[in-house]
DNA sequence: ATGAAAGCGCTAACAT
DNA sequence: ATGTTAGCGCTTTCAT
């Protein structure tokens, strides 16, 4: 079954069968037609192989996951399934690649063309790929933003914003002392673009506002973490009355300890989350929160992606405004006694 | 930069250079250094699409992921990437696919020769793909057991075993009333495999040891599901003393409502989960558990469909031993006051 | 043990 | 608006 049998059997030659399928030159109403019904009725699917191979174009994206076990697995997953969604729409397939690959994955599926083009998730502010990655000649896009994004396209939430957003929600409903529940330690030392950017958009804005250094709490993904961090704030910062928590699995058991604690939220405590808006809707009370527009991310990724294999790399950060949704977990702080 | 910069560095035919890649057919020792050193100096790497032409393979495999939310992701994750991890090691790449497209992103694949073989999981007992799978003429391995097996090649754990295990385990401990918590509703009226035969053994097994018919809880993955599991359980079966848990999510939530209530786990109670095995070590206390195998399940999976394309596939159904691991959550029931 | 050369199925320049 | 044809880079007979 090639593009040769479909030709004979609609009556025209392969080039014009390849011509209807890419629209690439115009063809007559009638022959197109012909065409399409020869191809639906022998099945025909164009050979992968031989596309890449004659036009230089796999039509195949990579997407390098994180294995790490800091990050969290259903977010990655669905930058994952959003990306390959995204990618179908644009006629694209994915190529999964783990960060086990590391540098030589990547040139591995470049050097072979394998893929058009190249999606990172959970990059670092020092990412040993990112020189590779230029090297490549390949559009790339980074989930994240690195520290220096010459030639690379990266897209992300601007989480600087986030988290000024954060203490000035908090702020304006009166709160003068914060913390802030974060992401596991490792997460900060290997310096997680996200991750830092957050935190200094917080601290800035809290400076600005004139709110006393905030109180900041890295916390593992696990239950009797969040627990701790519960009493660790309750313990060590007493007069702490607006909390940002930046951790997905700590969000919903951190605030279980602080009413078990015997504080109400947000009658005692205000909790802002910032993540995945499913995640902070499901916990009791729903938070506040600034939602993680994951599939639009994904979807800003591949057409970054795609775009950049007719125009060239779009070099540039895009970051996404973040909006804060207001739920039931912010409030103003109690009166002082 | 193709085979043939490579043939003329090392003063040899491409031929030559084609096997010396692929060890098909003897090299003398120093020819082979040659064109060894001429693939490194140049950097070369076999244009995938032309390999791919000329040979009829494409050195990739299909992984089609789960979408469901009742799904528990992390360990689909891992299912992933343990899959990209083996096929890595027999020279493949994977490309991902989401249950999304279904039948029709099998045909496409397939038909593009994108891929040499399928791996699909979270089978349903009677999954439409089944059908397709057969047409495809492509080597098909699932991650789970359908009603009609034939002409597939099924890997999986043996849960009905998993499931008689458990029983046996508690009832051996003395426990003469046992109850099941297990998947969402959903996944048993879709009739997911590996739910429906775990819940079969459990029952046989009670009947064959005499146990009266336990009961049944289906649980959604929330904590708020798990709570109310517990409740139910507690007040529609308080005699129960021994416990089976097949649910990622619930396992930690259940036990926590449990001895909220005033329960002892295992003074009064003993549990039994089946999952992942550090999500039960993660439990305080650690439960005992029939562990999934993940890693060794994909690694199957990739053995067979690889060794499909050779030798055709290899169906039948691989059903691996499930055993449990004595924690510390199980132990003789309460005396009867 | 090695080389020569015929495809694999498609795209895209070059025709008309 | 359509046809002709030369590759794309590799594998694999067929020779020697």
């Amino acid at each position: 079954m090639s593009i040769a049998d479909v030709a004979r059997h609609a009556g025209v030659s392969p080039s014009t069968v390849s011509y209807v399928l890419s629209g690439k030159r115009s063809i007559s109403e009638d022959t197109r037609r012909r065409v399409q019904e020869s191809i639906r009725v022998l099945g025909y699917r164009p050979h992968a192989g031989a596309r890449a191979l004659a036009s230089s174009r796999s039509n195949t994206l990579a997407l390098v996951v994180p294995l790490r076990s800091d990050v969290h697995v259903p977010v990655a997953m669905r930058f994952a399934v959003s990306v390959v969604t995204g990618a179908r729409d644009h006629d694209h397939d994915v190529l999964l690649l783990t960060q086990a690959e590391g540098a030589d994955g990547l040139r591995r599926v470049a050097g072979s063309s394998m893929v058009d083009a190249i999606i990172v998730m959970d990059v670092e502010i020092d990412d040993a790929r990112i020189p590779v990655l230029r090297e490549l000649g390949l559009p790339a896009v980074l989930i994240g933003v690195p520290a220096d994004t010459d030639g690379l396209a990266c897209v992300d939430l601007d989480f600087t914003e986030a988290g000024r957003l954060c203490v000035q929600h908090l702020a304006g409903l009166g709160h003068g002392r914060l913390a802030f529940v974060g992401e596991p330690p490792a997460v900060y030392e290997r310096r997680t673009g996200f991750a830092e950017r957050t935190l200094a958009g917080f601290r800035e804005a809290a400076r600005e506002l004139g709110v006393p250094e905030p109180a900041v709490l890295p916390c593992e993904p696990t239950r009797a973490a969040a627990e701790r961090a519960a009493a660790d704030l309750l313990r060590d910062h007493p007069g702490t009355t607006g909390l940002v928590v930046q951790n997905e699995a700590a969000a919903e058991p951190l605030v279980a300890a602080l009413r078990a604690a015997g504080r109400s939220v947000p009658g005692d405590l205000s909790v802002v989350a910032i993540g995945a808006d499913d995640v902070a809707a499901a916990v009791a009370p729903a938070l506040s929160s600034v939602g993680l527009p994951v599939e639009e991310l994904a979807e800003r990724a591949v057409e970054l992606a795609v775009r950049g294999l007719d125009d060239g790399t779009p070099a540039g950060v895009t970051l996404l405004a973040p909006t804060l949704v207001d739920r039931s977990s912010t409030a103003p702080p109690p009166r002082r006694a």
